[in-house]
RNA sequence: GUGGGCGUAGCUCAGUGGCAGAGCACCGGGUUGUGGCCCCGGUGGCCGCGGGUUCAAAUCCCGUCGCUCACCCCA
């Protein structure tokens, strides 16, 4: 048997119905605050990621799928939608104009990492990025929008962290004075921290060790050295989700795998997907665009974890509510013809129709209908072939009326009454 | 890349040397043309794969592949 590729999942019914949902909300939300769709390519040059990501990181240096096309050009699928957003945004010159330039993008990326609970080689991504603004308005909106999307699907038990990372001015002063206090505390640190502690400093903060979580606790984060300008942008920040009673929490000690984020970073978390806890995050990244080769225009952005998030759905409630179906069961060929005519115009109505192609008894047949959640069967014999009229049967209830088969109004009528 | 757990029916799992099982699901019957509940019956298995030990292996040994959780990292 051929099976799918490692960390590659199908989404199947019924699960598609809510995949479908969250993005209809999305949308839905997406729209009022003014973002507008952009589809890109799943594939890019591979020095797009390389380049903007950070050679350095984990995911540049072990983690892309990265491969030669046939005229030998390396390509990569892509791991995060950001790259790919700022690369459409200079080549298609979308900076043009004084607006902040609002989009939305939906769909999957692939890191080649170890699969496990919430983590997979292809996930899907919701992607909100604002770029043009430099305001803490901006931020503010963005995080906004990203808690309303949550709100509108119901999503309770998670919580909004947030962090200022610091700025070209100020961060390089901080990194200095941290590195050199790490490697002063050395060999007192765990391995990974050893290593991260030249490579990556920050990211020594979220190390699961207690032991390097003790040492940290004298050591000063990057909140302390902020610069007055990023020190005034967090404020802002912080002032207009609270004026939104948008709940956060501080957590000096949040830092993002990818090195492009400045100023704000933030994460919506939960404790109810084990150890892969994020399903949203994103910050700014005012350099980037112009490390692309763009203008320098600032930006801000966030992903949410699809995979995530439907995890948490599905574990809060039960299924989504399907159209109200009419089954119509046929006993002989004569109503097979006549049946599958009806459930075809009713179709072509907009009413969901359907029926059993198996010549079934028609027990086998209500069974079906039952199985399926229909709302009526209509029951279809050489007997109401030659009367012109059949049992129209509410499932719920179990009565039947007797409706006339050219009435077709009263049918949909029927099915109206269910609530659509 | 590293470590733990697990691979037996569509699903969840029992069986730890002696005829491959249960629950759920599926199909049919109980009702000549009426679903859900109940009762009865049935379909469905290279016991992950390859090798070894043994009179005999789902079971013991070796190898291998896969899944899963965690580390790492992140959505």
């Amino acid at each position: 048997m051929i099976k799918a590729v490692r960390g590659m999942k199908d989404i199947l019914p019924p699960e598609t119905s809510r995949w479908q949902h969250i993005e209809t909300v999305a949308r839905q939300v997406f729209a009022c605050y003014g973002f507008q769709e952009i589809r890109l390519p799943l594939l890019e040059r591979t020095e797009l990621f390389s380049r903007s990501i950070g050679a350095s990181t984990d995911i540049v240096e072990k983690e892309m799928y990265t491969f030669l096309d046939r005229h030998g050009e390396s390509v990569t699928l892509r791991p995060e939608a950001t790259a790919s957003v700022v690369r459409a945004f200079i080549e298609n010159r979308l900076d043009q104009g004084a607006e902040v330039k609002k989009y939305f993008t939906i769909g999957p990326m692939f890191r080649y990492e170890r699969p496990q609970k919430g983590r997979y080689r292809q996930f899907h991504q919701i992607n909100g990025e604002a770029l043009g603004g430099e305001a803490p308005e901006v931020d503010a909106e963005l995080i906004l929008l990203l808690m309303d999307i949550f709100a509108r699907l119901g999503l309770t038990e998670i919580a909004l962290v947030i962090n200022s990372l610091g700025c070209p001015l100020c961060r390089p002063a901080y990194l200095l004075e941290l590195t050199a206090l790490l490697a002063r505390k050395g060999r007192d640190l765990c391995e990974d921290c050893q290593r991260r502690s030249t490579s990556n400093p920050l990211r020594v903060f979220d190390c699961k060790s207690k032991v390097c979580q003790e040492i940290l606790t004298q050591v000063p984060t990057m909140a302390d050295h902020l610069c007055d300008a990023c020190v005034q942008h967090d404020e802002r920040v912080r002032e207009l989700l609270g004026r939104y009673e948008v709940p956060y929490r501080s957590n000096p000690r949040l830092v993002r795998g990818l090195d492009y984020y400045n100023r704000t970073a933030f994460e919506v978390v939960t404790t109810h997907l084990g150890a892969q806890d994020a399903v949203a995050g994103g910050g700014r990244y005012n350099g980037l665009i112009k490390e692309l080769g763009g203008p320098d225009v600032p930006a801000v952005g966030f992903a949410i974890g699809e995979e995530r998030l439907v995890a948490l759905l599905s574990q809060q409630d039960e299924g989504l509510a399907l159209p109200p179906l009419l089954y119509v069961a046929v006993l002989g060929a004569a109503a097979m013809d006549q049946g599958f005519d009806l459930v075809q115009t009713l179709r072509r109505r907009g009413v969901a129709a359907d029926l059993d192609f198996g010549q079934r008894s028609l027990k086998a047949q209500l069974t079906m209908a039952n199985r399926r959640g229909a709302a009526f069967v209509l029951i279809l014999g050489d007997q109401e072939l030659t009367a012109g009229e059949a049992p129209l049967k509410d499932m719920a209830t179990g009565a039947q009326q007797v409706v006339s088969l050219t009435d077709l109004a009263a049918i949909c009528a029927a099915l109206q009454g269910k609530g659509v």
